[in-house]
DNA sequence: TTATAATATGAGTCAATGCTCATATGTCAC
DNA sequence: GTGACATATGAGCATTGACTCATATTATAA
């Protein structure tokens, strides 16, 4: 396979890599609705308040989303439109359009 | 967040989690371009018979691909189109469109 | 039947990852 | 300043998951 391809296709491993969590995966479902601070994101999940932390820093490192502060809050939102594009997508591929 | 949807985003979970690992996002990429038995496979991953058939085996129990036995042979095929679509979209989006 | 080749599989190992718990940081009100 | 709240983070732990190694199965050929 050609070197090319091998790096395409590892970043396209790591694309799924995002969507492939559950929490992770209701995080970015929440978010495509709108903006939300952290505890109305854990509060939405029944996560804890760390679990959903970390997994908004993952996804803040993966540049899939973006924060606002607002005084104690920190608001998160998507950054990424091929984000929710590809989660509608897959979303109606797994529940049989 | 609704039972009902919980499970909606379990299933695009376990969808996307096929997508999520290198070895078989290329045995995907592979038999998106045809029929090959394990040895191609391997032989073209570059990756040892035994982890080439166990996520052959994987796929397999997940409805990804199928099997068509010719002698010695088994020869893998995707079996569902959703596969493919996804997999096309992912790695473009992946790849800057 | 025996040997050889292709594939499958079970057990064990190791790394990745998502969690909890405790604590740190930051912001506001008093 | 102190206290209360929101968020972040590091360490440790448990689970998952993909691999290797050895061996089993299956099929063909001699």
């Amino acid at each position: 396979m050609a070197k090319r391809k091998q790096k395409d296709i590892k970043l396209t491993v790591d694309l799924f890599k995002i969507f492939s969590d559950y929490t992770r995966l209701r995080i970015i479902a929440l978010l495509i609705t709108g903006e939300f601070c952290v505890q109305e994101i854990s509060d939405h999940l029944k996560t804890s308040q760390s679990a959903t932390s970390h997994q908004l820093r993952m996804l803040r490192d993966l540049n899939v989303v973006k924060t606002r502060k607002e005084g104690k809050l920190v608001y998160y939102s998507l950054l990424d439109h091929h984000i929710k594009e590809l989660y509608l997508i897959g979303y109606s591929h797994a529940n049989e359009c």
